[in-house]
DNA sequence: CGTTACGCTGACGTTAACGTCAAGCACACT
DNA sequence: AGTGTGCTTGACGTTAACGTCAGCGTAACG
């Protein structure tokens, strides 16, 4: 059981957040009169949510998705719309991730391509 | 020259949109009047911004960008900052991918940890 | 018993990137 | 002259994901 200060300090997340996530009904913390308790089962669900935000989620999608996996994990269509929902996802990224490999690319040559005439310049002390 | 609502249909956005991007300086169509002309090069601006938006950036970003290509090699100071600008940026977008290819990496080994389950379920139509 | 520390609940503020009117020119027909 | 169409500039509204602040409760410490 932890306090929600120990809770973030465990995350890396603020209070606000955590009080937030629990009012989009993201987590669902016990209470020991009006202050929140965190069991592992909280924390197991929080860093479920900080992946899904890494991975460009948003808060809505992982509600539904916890909520997909809590209902019962034996509904079949339920969870092929889970799956379909982060394929989809991850097409996205991977489309993301080459459009940025292509800018990088292009952004490289651009620096090379200045690089001669910069070098012929003074530079501040490093 | 194109009036907006050409350039509009042209690039899939509103006018809302071109003018929001007129006020946030990253385009400056010229004037007939009181009425925009949007000239190739504006096009080609478009074009970046659009392509910038799909690679994550914000529009502040972009605008940094844009002028950083644009800005004349005349000025040596500003031709150091505007290099050094770039490859801070550089940095940002190789660090930005490599977090993107650490996301997918994952995303996918849970898609593969799921599959099994999801193969033996019946799909809709396809 | 007073103070400090931690926590709680509203409730308003913030940023990005526009959306959505409202009100008003300015031509182009008819 | 009247009607319509396209464009203009404000100005306020919207969503996501919190930040920030006020005012209050309570538990432990000295």
């Amino acid at each position: 059981m932890m306090s929600i200060r120990q809770m973030c300090d465990a995350h890396g997340v603020t209070p606000r957040t955590l009080r937030f996530y629990e009012s989009k009904e993201l987590l669902a913390p016990v209470r020991q009169g009006t202050r929140r308790l965190f069991t592992r089962a909280d924390r197991a669900r929080l860093k479920l949510i900080l992946r899904g935000k890494r991975f460009g989620f948003s808060l809505e999608d992982i509600r539904q998705i916890l909520d997909l996996y809590e209902r019962d994990g034996t509904n079949q269509a339920q969870a092929l719309r889970t799956y379909d929902i982060a394929r989809a996802r991850l097409a996205q990224m991977e489309a993301q991730r080459d459009e940025l490999d292509i800018a990088i690319a292009e952004l490289k040559t651009e620096l090379q391509a200045g690089q001669p005439l910069i070098a012929t310049l003074p530079r501040a002390a490093e």
